[in-house]
DNA sequence: AATCCTTTCAACCGCGCTCGC
DNA sequence: GGCGAGCGCGGTTGAAAGGAT
C-alpha cells in the first residue's frame, strides 16, 4: 500500500494546514488567557521549515526552547519527534529493504521492543518506523498464525540472550545501567548474525557456550528445511536478553501448537522428536501423533490453545521478542528469508487433518507446555543420571520413563551434534550436548506408529530404549498427568507448593526442578535458588509458576529452582 | 458509486531516567 | 536527598489511503 510520505503530504496539505502555523486557527490558537495553545496534529510544511531553521541555528536539543524562540506552537516533545522522525538529515524514507527487515527481526529477537536501540542499528531509520513496521508485521503474522521468528533467529536469540543472562552477577535489567545494557545485555555484535540462513543450520561459533543448545535446533532446521513436514519451525523461545529468567518469569517454555516443535531442545538442550533426515518424511509424519500425544506443548494464555487448531485469536502479541508463540504458528516449515511476507506465507497451513493433534493421542487433551515440561524434565533428570553414569560405563540403557510420554528425542546425527559439543558451555554437562550426544535418541520410530513395539537403539554407545511398550499410558496415568501437568492444574493446585503437590506430588516436582536446575547450570540454578529463598510473591519457592512477563505483561511460565 | 474494512503511518501520551539546582 | 526540567522511549491512537464488497 502506497502511502503518502511526509513530503507528499506536505505537498498536498489540506487547506487548513497550509497556512502559517503562526496564523492558523485551531489547535494553535491562543486561549482566553493569552497563553499559546500548543498545536497538535499533523505538521505543516511551514512548521517543518520553522523547525528546521531553528535546528540549523541552534542545533538539536533544548526542544522546549523551540516554541519560545521560533514561535512554533508545538511543544518541545512534538518538535523533537518531528525532527527525529521526519526532518533529521539522512533519514531513509520508504519501505524497509529486505536486509533491513532481517536485521529488524534479528534485533527484535534479541532486544525485544527496544525500538530506539534497534534504530541505532539501522542508519536512517527511526524507532517509530521500526516500531510501526514491527507492529504491522506482528499483526499480519498474528492473523496468519505464524511465528514471529524464523528458527534461526530464535536460536540466536536464545543463544545471545542466554549469554547476556547474567553478567558478573549484575542484573542487566537494572535501571540506570544503560551502558551496561548496551554492552552486555543487549549487545548486538558488530559482527552479526548468521543472516537467517535456515537451511544452513549454521551454528555460530562466536558464542560457543550455547552452541550445544543451538545445534540441535539448527540441525533440525537443516534437516527440515526442505521438508514439507510440519514442525520445523522452532519456537521463539526465550528472550533471555530481555530479562533474566529469574526476574522476568520469562519462560523458556513456549508452546507449539500442532506440532511438537516447541523447543525444549533449545531451552533445555533436549533434542527433538524429529528425524533429522529430511528425506524421511514418513518417519517424521509418523512421529507426529506421538508428539501430539504429548500435549502439543501449549502454553495457555488464558485460553486453552488447542494443539489441533491454530490459534488465530487475537492474543495480544506484544512480544518481547521470543516470548510468545501463537499456537497456530507451529507446525510450519521454515523456509529461508525473505522474511516478512515470505515468512508470512510459508506458514499458511497450520496442522490439520493428518496432523491434528491431541485428540486421540495419549493425552486426552492438550495439557500444554507444562505437561511437556514435566515429562521432559523428568526424562531429562533420569536421562541425565544415566548419562552421568554412562560416562564411566558408557553402556547403560536408558529407559526414559516418560520420554516417550512427552517427546521423542531426535535421532539425528549424534556425531554431528558432537561437533558442537562445547566443553566451555556454561551449561556444562547438563546440557544438550552431553545429554544428547550420549543418550540422545529415541529414534524417530518412537512415533505412535512405532511405539507398540519396544525399540532399542544405540547411539554413540548408548542404548536407548523407547518406552512405548513397557510404559504404556494407562488411563490412570493419563488422568494423573492431566491432573498434574495441565497449566491450569499447575496454577491452581498445590503442585507449586513445596512437595505438597497432589498426584504427582513432590517427588516428581523435585525431579523436574532438579533437572531444570541442573540444565540451567550452577549459575542460573543458584540464581533461582536465591530467588526462591527470597520468597517473593512472584517467586514461589520452587517449581513452575505462571505469571506475567514484567516487561510486557504477557503470561509466562517461570521456573523456580528446587529448594534445598 | 457507496460503504465498510484493513493497513499504514504520524503523532500524541505517559512514564521513567538523567541531570542540575 | 528532594525536586523539577529536559529528554528519550515505548505504547497507543487516530487519520488517511487503499482494498473489498
Amino acid at each position: 500500500m502506497s502511502r503518502m510520505t511526509n513530503e507528499g503530504k506536505d505537498s498536498v496539505l489540506p487547506k487548513d494546514q497550509i497556512e502559517s502555523p503562526l496564523t492558523e486557527e485551531g489547535n494553535s490558537a491562543r486561549n482566553v488567557n493569552g497563553q499559546t495553545n500548543l498545536k497538535k496534529g499533523p505538521w505543516t510544511a511551514a512548521e517543518d521549515a520553522i523547525l528546521m531553521e531553528y535546528v540549523k541555528k541552534h542545533g538539536e536539543g533544548n526542544w522546549n526552547a523551540v516554541q519560545k524562540h521560533s514561535g512554533l506552537s508545538r511543544c518541545g516533545k512534538s518538535c523533537r519527534l518531528r525532527w527525529a522522525n521526519h526532518l533529521r538529515p539522512n533519514l531513509k524514507k520508504g519501505a524497509f529493504t529486505q536486509e533491513e527487515e532481517q536485521i529488524i527481526i534479528e534485533l527484535h529477537s534479541k532486544m525485544g521492543n527496544k525500538w530506539a536501540r534497534m534504530a541505532a542499528h539501522l542508519p536512517g531509520r527511526t524507532d517509530n518506523e521500526i516500531k510501526n513496521y514491527w507492529n504491522t508485521r506482528i499483526k499480519r503474522r498474528q492473523r496468519a498464525g505464524l511465528p514471529l521468528y524464523p528458527p534461526e533467529v530464535s536460536s540466536h536469540a536464545y543463544r545471545d540472550g542466554h549469554r547476556s543472562f547474567k553478567i558478573g552477577g549484575a542484573d542487566c535489567r537494572s535501571k540506570g545501567h544503560h551502558d551496561h545494557l548496551l554492552h552486555n545485555c543487549y549487545e548486538i555484535p558488530d559482527v552479526t548474525f548468521d543472516r537467517l540462513k535456515p537451511s544452513q543450520g549454521r551454528i555460530s561459533n562466536s558464542v560457543p557456550e550455547l552452541a550445544d543448545i543451538i545445534t540441535p535446533s539448527a540441525m533440525l532446521m537443516k534437516g527440515l528445511g526442505d521438508s514439507s513436514q510440519y514442525g520445523s519451525f522452532s519456537s521463539p523461545l526465550i528472550h533471555h536478553g530481555q530479562k533474566r529468567l529469574r526476574e522476568s518469569s520469562t519462560s523458556p517454555l513456549y508452546s507449539g501448537s500442532g506440532r511438537n516443535d516447541f523447543s525444549f531442545s533449545e531451552s533445555f538442550g533436549l533434542s527433538f522428536p524429529f528425524d533429522s533426515d529430511p528425506n524421511d518424511i514418513n518417519k517424521n509424519q509418523q512421529q507426529q501423533p506421538l508428539n501430539d500425544a504429548q500435549g502439543g506443548h501449549t502454553l495457555s494464555y488464558g485460553n486453552n490453545f488447542s494443539a489441533s487448531k491454530p490459534s488465530t485469536g487475537a492474543v495480544k502479541l506484544e512480544l518481547p521478542s521470543l516470548q510468545y508463540i501463537d499456537s497456530g504458528s507451529w507446525g510450519i516449515i521454515y523456509s529461508p528469508p525473505p522474511l516478512l511476507e515470505s515468512v508470512d506465507t510459508f506458514i499458511q497451513s497450520p496442522p490439520t487433518a493428518g496432523t491434528t493433534v491431541g485428540s486421540n493421542s495419549t493425552s486426552p487433551r492438550n495439557s500444554g507446555l507444562l505437561d511437556a515440561l514435566l515429562h521432559e524434565a523428568k526424562a531429562l533428570s533420569g536421562a541425565k543420571n544415566h548419562c552421568s553414569s554412562e560416562k564411566s560405563s558408557n553402556s547403560s540403557t536408558v529407559t526414559p520413563d516418560d520420554i516417550a510420554d512427552s517427546s521423542t528425542l531426535n535421532a539425528c546425527d549424534a556425531a554431528e551434534w558432537d561437533n558442537y559439543n562445547d566443553p566451555l558451555s556454561p551449561l556444562g554437562h547438563t546440557t544438550a550436548t552431553s545429554f544428547l550426544s550420549k543418550c540422545t535418541p529415541i529414534s524417530a520410530s518412537g512415533s505412535s506408529l512405532d511405539e507398540q513395539k519396544p525399540h532399542i537403539e544405540t547411539v554413540t554407545g548408548c542404548e536407548i530404549k523407547s518406552e512405548a511398550a513397557d510404559r504404556a499410558l494407562t488411563p490412570e496415568r493419563e488422568r494423573e498427568r492431566d491432573t498434574i501437568t495441565s497449566p491450569d492444574a499447575l496454577l491452581t493446585s498445590d503442585w507449586l507448593e513445596q512437595g505438597s503437590g497432589s498426584g504427582y506430588g513432590g517427588k516428581d516436582q523435585v525431579v523436574m526442578t532438579g533437572a531444570i536446575a541442573a540444565l540451567l547450570g550452577d549459575d542460573l540454578s543458584s540464581d533461582y535458588k536465591q530467588m526462591a529463598a527470597a520468597g517473593t510473591s512472584s517467586a514461589p519457592s520452587q517449581g513452575w509458576v505462571l505469571g506475567s512477563c514484567p516487561w510486557n505483561n504477557m503470561p509466562a511460565v517461570c521456573q523456580m529452582s528446587e529448594l534445598p
